[in-house]
DNA sequence: TCGCTGATCTGGTCTATACCAGATCGCGTT
DNA sequence: AACGCGATCTGGTATAGACCAGATCAGCGA
């Protein structure tokens, strides 16, 4: 869809003026909203298709600029819509789906739903567990920390941002070897410990400024959170944290039939 | 706390100038974030403490009103802050915790953690099945259910609006009752049915016009939509929708320590 | 054809002002 | 003490304008 997309085109400006019957006395953003959701959901625009610019549509419907963006701020936090910093609006894929609770990893599940799906890994920082980190290791504050992050991308955009710790006394050799996907496998192969599923929490949150500059998104954006505990032996060996676009993902457990 | 809180008093209304050094090229509303973030910290501003108002804070830290405002709004989706409609922000409690696999209902998970809370029961509809609820209840459209409605408060806050919605041709006699809780219990006792959890679905985005309404909060609000699907002999009996916001609860899967 | 550059478009941020409606509080009456 | 009413405070909404920086794209030069 070019920027002259169908979206708003031929519309009558004074449309949005506030009627007594309908639409009674609900805000303008949300009457935009409504018309715009209407238009998403019938028009050709499919998943990727890109919107009218903030401009545009407060031109076209006669509202200020900072009303369409509100507008347009409900649909995205509906997951209707998805913006990229300074390049527009997006017509959202439909959800991903992603089990939590299961042992099999994501980039599998992601797989199993035939997703183009891509895993950037960024690297590896050995770093003292912090207070945070030390409470959830059950360490001592200071411990030494292997923190492996990557981004995770589907369909081309990238909606996961992800951290995971690792106690490098219970693993040792860890520090000197490459790193290897899928990570729990590799422990379980080459370090002679089997980690194991403990206890995860989810968290909707905005997501962490580094988590937002690595998926491109702006500082505050709306995210879920979730954090992966990992234990073997009674031992907290690895800590998951992950960030995810809110809009992007249905969390499912047990066997969710399909749609 | 007055209204005349502590947060903000005594402050240089130029603090927030932009520096070259220390915040670069932060926006202003992050650094009144950070401001306002830690005073609540280390202030005497316990959960339930009143901030001041937008209008104060944009004076007292020389912004304008919707530059505080927009520090606010990130506070509050980061769950440290909430606002009541038209009365005000107040510094947010801890999260409570609720597990949505356990086989405890909520308000017992609420109840063992020495919460105060209390469920408003909004009374019963009879509706024919929506095209949302036949494929979730694997009903024909237009099937007979009935649909409870709720509000649970905690500490004070009303924080889920819960929608359960039964098979009537399932549950025969129903319809005649009177609603008892808890649901699950009842419908095992007198109606020969066993419901078992099926699978749940777990949604960020924010919650229905309806459920803001009943909770108090502007529509658009951010929230989680939880869907819990439960069945008896391999039929659906009955689909459970709750709207959380966001930022009160934490959703724990597995044994997660205290904390 | 490739690569650079500058114009242009986009969302991101910020200000200043205005009005509305619900919530609250104080004051006066009963 | 209880009630009622209005002034005042609050957040919610909406407008109009402005500037910034990243993203994009057309066009030019090598």
């Amino acid at each position: 869809m070019s920027v002259n997309s169908p979206l708003g085109a031929h519309r009558d400006p004074a449309m949005l003026t506030r009627q007594a019957g309908e639409d009674g006395d609900a805000p303008v953003y949300l009457v935009l909203r409504d018309a715009l959701a209407e238009e998403i959901r019938t028009g050709a625009a499919g998943p990727g298709a890109r919107l009218p610019s903030e401009r545009d549509l407060a031109a076209r419907f006669g509202v200020a600029r900072m009303t369409a963006r509100k507008a347009l701020g409900v649909l995205e936090s509906e997951g209707m819509i998805f913006r990229a910093d300074r390049r527009g609006y997006f017509v959202s894929p439909p959800r991903i789906r992603y089990a939590p609770g299961s042992s099999v990893n994501l980039m599998r599940q992601l797989r199993e739903q035939g997703l183009m799906t891509a895993n950037h890994y960024l690297g590896r920082q050995q770093m003292g567990a912090s207070d945070w980190l030390a409470a959830h290791l059950r360490a001592p504050v200071g411990a030494a920390i292997a923190l492996e992050r990557s981004v995770v991308e589907v369909e081309g955009r990238k909606i996961v941002y992800s951290e995971d710790f690792l106690r490098l006394d219970l693993l040792p050799g860890y520090a000197e070897a490459p790193y290897v996907s899928p990570m729990t496998q590799n422990i379980r192969r080459n370090y002679g410990v089997d980690p194991q599923p403990a206890w995860s929490r989810i968290r909707a949150a905005t997501i962490s400024s580094v988590a937002a500059q690595h998926l491109g998104v702006a500082a505050g954006t709306a995210g879920l959170t979730i954090t992966h505990v990992q234990t073997h032996g009674g031992q907290v060996v690895m800590v998951n944290r992950c960030f995810w676009l809110s809009d992007a993902v249905d969390l499912v457990l047990g066997d969710a039939p399909e749609g």
